[in-house]
DNA sequence: AGTAAATTACGCACCTTTTTGTAACCACGA
DNA sequence: TCGTGGTTACAAAAAGGTGCGTAATTTACT
């Protein structure tokens, strides 16, 4: 499914957080440690199913880890791993790359003619 | 251009830095300017069109500048920008991280399960 | 000399592949 | 029956590949 045999850790790591969803999950987790509903609460357009793949590929990449819990109506609780912790300071430092970026001189003659994209009123 | 409706800085650089192409595209520039054959060359799985398409992104998010010369075939040459550079360090940690955590035995993919299924022998 | 071909960096249209969404279903016990 | 976490099948959408056309000028062939 998933033997990454590239020659480069740098398209291994991206292959992983590549997409809308695993950066934002690894957000969200950072706060602590969050049952499947939550989560989908805490981004409520991410899709029953989009949820369960990713959080899976991130348990594969060793930065989430499932802990499931017998009972009634199963409990599942996800947490970062040690790993997923220090993964998160360095994806903070791209935001903050952007933000200074988009800051200073970067792309000025932003003819943002087709911006429009639909908000989903989703907040944080 | 960067008109991406997020709230989070994170997922407008995820959008920008999502997929094979983009990191792969910094690397090579970082080692200087390339032109677009150039850039072919160095991975050539790349489509023209998908070159174009990430070199266009990449030049919207400041990443990347691009310039022309005139000329009879038409001479284009692609640089990073300042910024470009200022990333690249940052994509490094990234490839960094992936290499110590895949050492200290986390989710090496190849349950022998999976492995089973895909048998690498001709792929692209 | 005249015409055809090649070159470079694309744009565009068409088609295939991959990813994602939708919805229905499963199990369990209150 | 509901709610939990999850799977599967099918449909829609997005991503990506292929190949042709274009510009302007040099070179290659006849």
């Amino acid at each position: 499914m998933k033997s990454l045999v590239s020659r480069c850790p740098i398209e291994e790591v991206m292959q992983i957080l590549s997409g809308r969803w695993p950066t934002l999950l690894i957000y969200y987790l950072k706060q602590g440690t969050k049952r499947f509903s939550d989560l989908r609460r805490d981004n409520p357009t991410i899709s029953h199913k989009m949820l369960t793949l990713e959080l899976r590929k991130l348990e594969d990449a060793g930065i989430v880890e499932r802990t499931e819990f017998e009972g009634y109506p199963l409990r599942v609780e996800y947490q970062l791993t040690p790993a997923g912790h220090r993964l998160v300071p360095l994806i903070d430092a791209l935001g903050d790359w952007w933000e200074t970026t988009s800051d200073t001189s970067a792309h000025p003659g932003s003819t943002d003619a087709e911006a429009a994209v639909s908000n989903t009123a989703s907040r944080d």
